[in-house]
This record gives structure tokens, sequence and C-alpha cells, in this order.
DNA sequence: GTCTATACAGTGATAGAC
DNA sequence: GTCTATCACTGTATAGAC
């Protein structure tokens, strides 16, 4: 018994293979094992194989976190927008059971083939919470640095989380974070 | 003309291609043309192969961890020992051109091979912070959380900086961290 | 301690039948 | 769109000469 898929519906699955193998650590045998696509079907998807697989989830996070945290962070109203931002945030990392694929990537050499992309996701959710804080009140460069303090804290909870095999840091860190946009905290 | 190699010489050596490749993106040959160490030495070294490879690089940078900001952090007097630890970071991580080892073993499947080290660096380094934060009169609730909130800080500015390629955002973040152990800050 | 030769499993990738 | 067969290549690891 064969399923048949399309390339969206087979992407997400790609990337849970490489997010808990990373890039180099994920063989085209785990793929098909994990995902259940043969190996025929993914490379009639991906034509450009492995590279242009990585690629597609890739653009496929980027595409999630741009709808659900950055266009929100833009365009809702500043106090909904930076909570719908904690919102997604705890749950796509599932607390911390799950890491940052793009963040990941940027640590060792795969960060070369996909700069751009790795760049612009961090660029633009620095940009675009940035913009939530001072639509609430901050100062352009205060709201600048914490924007930038808390893209960085979440993928450093995601890495502690992880070594020391403990989500609750995650949440812990996640909680400290959060309390940090809150509207009373760029007036000491 | 061949040259002689030791042991305790090789390790760093091989350490830098872990940490530029990653350790599922290293292969033996890799290791081999970057460090000049033949396929008979390397074998000669680490019976274990690749994987003793690793852990052996591992200890290696807990042990420089251990002895030049863990110790020091326990035994210096509190302002002392803190800025040590500022300073060996700074320079280790080179201002941001260098990742952590440890911290990028975290978070794909080669955690698994190292839980243990991992998690005891990560463990020990939060552990020595937040005594050093108590000496300075911290309460030990503060300083436990603080003291986590370094040490990710320190990680995230390391994928952050990588991630956008701008080392300044690394000098930046480390900055700000400092100034959050400072003795003056544990009262708000 | 270093080198060379070798083994052989697994890699990413392609072609063609269905 | 999926499958199977097959490709050339690189992966880690071993053995033995020097």
């Amino acid at each position: 018994m064969r399923t048949l898929n399309e390339r969206s519906d087979v992407v997400p699955r790609i990337a849970e293979v490489f997010r808990e193998l990373g890039y180099e650590g994920t063989s085209l045998s785990q793929i098909i094992e994990r995902t259940g696509v043969g190996k025929g079907s993914l490379y009639h998807f991906f034509p450009g194989g492995k590279e242009e697989m990585a690629g597609a989830v890739l653009a496929d996070v980027d595409a999630w976190f741009e709808r659900h945290v950055f266009q929100p962070l833009q365009d809702e109203d500043s106090d909904r927008a930076i909570a719908t931002m904690w919102d997604a945030v705890n749950s796509y990392f599932c607390s911390g059971g799950r890491i940052c694929l793009v963040g990941a990537f940027a640590l060792d050499e795969t960060r070369n083939r996909f700069a751009d992309v790795i760049a612009g996701y961090f660029r633009r959710w620095i940009q675009a919470l940035t913009g939530a804080l001072v639509r609430q009140g901050w100062d352009k460069a205060a709201a600048a640095a914490t924007a930038e303090e808390i893209v960085l804290g979440i993928q450093g909870a995601l890495i502690l989380a992880r070594a020391l095999g403990d989500q609750a840091v995650f949440s812990r860190s996640m909680q400290r974070l959060q309390v940090r946009t809150r509207r009373s905290s760029h007036r000491r």
C-alpha cells in the first residue's frame, strides 16, 4: 500500500528530521525512514536533493514565523502583538522540547549555504519586535536593544534546556524574558 | 618531512575542526587536511575513532573552563571572580567569532552521545556563577536566576552573532549582560 | 608515531519501469 | 508520483610495514 504525497505536506515532516539530526547528520535514508516518503518521490519534489530539501524546510519555517509572529508584531495593537509572539514561541518550541532549526543551522558550516535566509529570519524578528516595543512607548534605542536580547535569549534558552535535558529551564526563561517586554519595563 | 605530535598538542587543533563543521559535518579527511595529522597518528592517539576524538575535545574544553572560569568563580574574591569570567569569555569566544562547541553539540542528536559532559559543563558554570553572585550579596534565588540568564545569554549571543554575521552583536550583548552582574544590580 | 594500502558500509544522486 | 536498481564516491575503520 502506497501513500500519495504533496510537496507542501512532506516539507514539515522533513523539517523534523533536520531539526533532530542537523543538516550534516541528516541522511537521505533517515529522511526516507522517518517520513515514509520514498527516494523517488523525494527527488521528484526536490530535484536539487538534500540541499533543496533543507532550503524548502527553512523557507517553510520562515513563512510560519512571518505569518504567526512577525506580521502580528507589525500589525496588531502592541500589547496584543507581543502577547501573540509569546504564545507562538511557547507553542512552536513545545516549551523547550523542540529546537530552532534556523539557529541550529547558524552554528556550523551549514550557515554558509543558507546565510541569507538565516540572517533574514533573525533580522526580521528583531526589527518587528523593536517596532512593537516602540509603539508601546519605548524609545528606539532601548527597544532595539531589548528586542535583540529577547530573540537571543530564546535561542540561548533552547540550547540550555536541551543541554541540561530540562524543559523547565526554557519555561522559566520565557517567563523572565516576557516580563521584560511589559509596558512598564521601559522606564526602570 | 614529517612532524611528530603529542596527543595533548593535537586535541586543540581537532577542536577547531569540530567547532567549525559540527560533529556530523566533521569527517576524518577534514581533520587530516586541516590539522596536518595523518590518519595513522589519529587512530594511534584515539583508537575509538571520531567519537573518541570528539570526547577528548569536549573534555579539553571543559578542563579549560574549569581552570579559567569555574575555579576562579569559586575561589576568587567575588568582584574579581566575575571580572575574570568576562575577560575569559570575551577572549575565548574571540568576541563572537568563535562558537561554543558544547552548546553546538547540545542542539542535535550529538547531545545524546555526550549528554553527561554537556550537562555537567553548563550545570557547573551556572553553579559557580551563582556562588559568586551570592558572595556578592545577592539572595540565593535571584543569583541562581541571573546566573542562568547570563550563561544562556552568552549562548544566544553566539548564535545571533553568527546568524547575522556580525560580531558587534556579541560585544553589545556581553556589555549588557556584564552590567547585570554588577554589585549594584541585585537590588533594583 | 607515522605511513600506505585496503575493506566495506553508507552517502547523495540518477535512470527507467510502472 | 512512486518504486527499484544501480551509480560513483566518501565515510570510518583496520592491518601491517617502516
